[in-house]
Formats: structure tokens, sequence, C-alpha cells
DNA sequence: CACCATGTTCCTTG
DNA sequence: CCAAGGAACATGGT
């Protein structure tokens, strides 16, 4: 479920179901996604915590609750990793396969789940220090972007999923982004003009923007299964007859450019696939 | 069996 | 110390 826009959309539809909520009791099926933190103090904060808020930070989600017996605020950081998702679910609902932790909270459960167990969800914040910029805020300028970039020799598909750099963009994204401001995946980072720094810019944003935009016009289900409820493919659960494109180049090897109709590529950059328009992407 | 998968961290190499 | 590359983590789909 995993890069910016999932993340924003997965706490816009948590965010009314969880406020209020006191947490009964705390079940953690698979210990190794609250590192560091211990589950005995796991257990011992959460239990009896009620949830105030919830934002979200890069792919990260930052749930916000008041612990009851000592009144304090309490924070919880969650990632989704690979594989993750979290959702609201009737106890008479089965638990699915891969829970790793879940809270009671009354009449419902909310269920963090991960098949691949890559995602966390730990009372420990400090991986929220190491990241850059929001990629929607103001602060997120082409002028902290440039000097970012200006700083290395790697490809600047590899540096858009430095999280460091700007938070949020995954694999998916950083393709899209690529694409729409027509510079090639494979430019290293420190030879982008600062016009196509500029472009880049205004790409990722708007890439991000019309994914948390086209994920909120669509009926999620976000507890659904297998590959459902990833609304970056365009596909609203349910609806099988529902489909719109919404990327243009990520997973589309051999299909027509959206815009020139030449192939799309497929290369491997830092172990991870990119997709591209050889004939739109010049170097 | 082989290879691929929305992410991050750790280890090695130069 | 730094940059860059690759493996590891764990499970499932094709």
């Amino acid at each position: 479920m995993p890069e910016l826009p999932e993340v924003e959309i997965l706490a816009r539809h948590l965010r009314p179901l969880l406020r209020g909520k006191t947490i009964r009791s705390v079940d953690v099926q698979r210990v190794k996604v609250l590192k560091p933190t211990s589950l005995r103090e796991f257990q011992q904060v959460l239990t009896g915590a009620k949830f105030t808020g919830l934002s979200r930070r890069g792919k990260y989600l930052l749930f916000e609750l008041r612990s009851k017996t000592f009144g304090k605020p309490v924070a919880l950081l969650g990632h989704l990793g690979m594989t993750g998702r979290m959702f609201v679910a009737k106890k008479s609902e089965p638990l699915p396969k891969h829970a790793a932790v879940f809270f009671d909270l009354g009449r419902r459960n909310f269920i963090y789940e991960d098949t691949r167990y890559f995602g966390r969800l730990t009372l420990d914040l400090s991986a929220l220090e190491k990241l850059g910029p929001e990629p929607l805020d103001k602060n997120f300028t082409p002028e902290t972007f440039a000097r970012a970039l200006k700083c290395s020799r790697q490809a600047v598909k590899i540096k858009l999923l430095d999280q460091s750099l700007v938070a949020g963009v995954g694999n998916i994204y950083a393709s899209e982004a690529l694409f729409r401001a027509r510079i090639s995946p494979k430019l290293a980072a420190n030879r982008l003009t600062f016009r196509q720094i500029k472009k880049l810019w205004r790409a990722i944003r708007e890439v991000l923007a019309a994914a948390i935009a086209g994920g909120s016009t669509v009926q999620l289900d976000f507890a659904g299964g297998k590959s459902e409820g990833l609304f970056y493919f365009g596909r609203a659960p349910g609806t099988p007859d529902y489909y719109q494109e919404r990327l243009r180049v990520y997973d589309q090897a051999g299909k027509p450019c959206p815009r020139c109709n030449h192939p799309i590529k497929r290369t491997v950059q830092a172990a991870r696939s990119t997709f591209y328009c050889p004939h739109c992407q010049i170097i």
C-alpha cells in the first residue's frame, strides 16, 4: 500500500475511525514489527490509551494518543513497508493470516497486517529525524531540491528514492515523476539543469497530488485482500469493470508510450525496476 | 524452479 | 569519513 499518496489516503480514512477510541487490549503476533520497542513497553504504554489524532510524514503514519493512566501524550509510529495494511474491522471478521498487531477498540479491532513484515509499528520515532521535506509543503522548493541534487553523481531516479532528499516518493512515483518531467532516470543528479530541476520539482508534486485526488474519488476497501485496494493501480475494489489507467510508465514495459507511442522500457537501477520512455526522456 | 514485487537498513567495497 | 552497490529481511504471485 505504501507510497506517500496511499499513506495519505489511509490517514484520512483512519482518522475519523480512530479518534476518541480507547485501546482495551494490545495483541502482538509479530514482535519484530515493534522494533526497537519491547513487547512489554508497547503493551504497557498503549493499553488503555485513547487515540487523539493522526498525521502523515513521508510514508509514515504518526498516531497520537493519550495514556489513560498517566494522562501523558503518546506517539505511535507506523510504516507499511511493502505489503502492510491498516484497517478497522468488526470483531466478527476473521483476522488476516499475517496480522502483526491488533488493538481491541471495543466493538471493533484496529488491525495492522503485513504479509512480508517489512513494516513497523513502534514507539521509536527516530526514523522521522532522517526525513527530508514534505514534497507538497512550502518548504520543499526548487532551490532546496537543487541543493540536494547537486552533491551527487548518482542517477536521479535513485536519488528520488532517498527519503532524506524528499520524503514519500517511492519506486512507482519516481518513474512517473521523471516521465512527466521528460527526464531520463539515468541522468546523474548533479547534471540536471535548474530548468530540469524545476520541471521535476513540479512533476513530483503533480504526480503525488493527482494520486491523492484519484484515491479520494474511488471507494476503497482498506481491508481487502490480494492486490485490491491499491488505488494507484486505478482500480476500485468490487467494481472489476471500473478501470482507469493512472500509471503512465510504471509496470508498462513494452506498451506504447502515452505521449509518443514508442515502447516503454524497463531497466534496473540500485536493484529496483525503473520504467521510462527512451524517446521522451532524453539524457 | 526462476524471477519479480509499493521499502528500509546494514554490510562491504572503493 | 563518504559514496555507492548489494544483500538481507519474508512471503506470495506468475
